[in-house]
DNA sequence: CAAAGATAATGAACAATGTTAATATATTGC
DNA sequence: GCAATATATTAACATTGTTCATTATCTTTG
């Protein structure tokens, strides 16, 4: 039967659906399985059916935030113009006010305990990738123009990934620095000093 | 009465003890109030009587953990020889050895959800400044020396902590990169590339 | 030293959590 | 339409944090 694999697409859907609003609107915490089968209208022992428990229900949220973050940095770059510095930058920027938005997602990708996530390798390395992901088209424009090579990106590229990740770490799990604007000024300056040391 | 404020300190200074003892042990995951009593000896009730929750018994911890750390590292240090660049390095390097040995401790600096501690500004600023702290005699010595201005060193401070933040919420948290070699390696490059740079 | 009063430790109880097993309900095949 | 299967739900359990009434213990006083 198709329909049997369609329905159950279809249900893992509205379950997957329901905690992607839950994280974002509330945040992990708020995040249980009876939470998400009331959202997805459904009894709570019916999610036991289509996932194995409620942690691979949320780690398979990743795969579609990760796309939500690009489709989002994607729009709020349109406009930018400028050279390879400027593109990788404003994507940078754009990528930490996508999880200053969104905690809840941040928390999901980089501080949410995952027990049986030692096997889904592919999560994880959407997960450490999702900043490089985000800022691809900018590369390949460095990488094409020959402002800078593989190598150069590649260690930039991974500078950039650990830097941030810090950042959004301090600024959103300790309130360090404890204002916006500070966490603003340090991130304009944090990935200046990356970006500019290997134009010399 | 000065006994009773000794013996609540006394009593205070048990759970703390065993606290301290599930965190570096099986990690925070484990403390729970059940938990933290037995091993202090006590019944999981008492504990509301000399903390608010489990939350600030928890929090509590940092200071001890902090001093344990700075420690902890001027042992691994003891030997080591050099200018400024290798001193402040191998603190960086023993600072991190010290959180893959107690993940438990670093989820809690970093990553443990802390509800009401946005009152305890303090704890966040010890646990902020917790890699500049252990660095701070060879940031000394730099100044010193004149190797390095304050304003360059506190960039560079800065540069390291969130760097050494987020190599290590990948690797602990995300277990990527995969393999204990290959983070070494990593933080190598990383660290050297931040150290070197305000050498030219 | 003993009784009254204060203090501190405790166990019962509650709500919320994740999870499993048994039961009820729909759906499907004949 | 009925039996067989698949699916959704309720019941139940173990654990969690937390509160509160009740013990047990210690202190003070007569």
């Amino acid at each position: 039967m198709k329909n049997k694999e369609l329905q159950e697409q279809r249900m893992r859907g509205y379950f997957i659906e329901a905690t992607k609003n839950l994280i974002k609107g509330e945040g992990i915490r708020s995040v249980s399985v009876r939470a998400v089968a009331d959202h997805a209208g459904y009894s709570f022992a019916t999610m036991y059916n289509y996932f194995r428990d409620l942690n691979e229900l949320i780690f398979l949220c990743v795969q579609d935030f990760q796309e939500e973050c690009r489709l989002d940095v994607e729009e709020q770059v349109k406009m930018v113009k400028g050279g390879c510095h400027e593109r990788v930058k404003a994507r940078v920027m754009a990528y930490i006010r996508f999880f200053t938005e969104y905690p809840g997602i941040f928390e999901l990708f980089f501080t949410a305990r995952a027990y049986d996530l030692g096997n889904r390798e592919g999560t994880l390395i959407t997960i450490e990738r999702s900043l490089e992901n985000v800022c691809k088209p900018a590369w390949d424009e460095c990488l094409e123009s020959g402002t800078l090579t593989v190598e150069q990106a590649a260690l930039i590229a991974e500078s950039l990934r650990h830097t941030v990740t810090g950042m959004l770490v301090m600024y959103l799990n300790r309130r360090r620095p404890a204002s916006y604007k500070d966490f603003q000024e340090m991130v304009h300056r944090q990935v200046d000093r990356i970006l500019k040391v290997h134009h010399e």
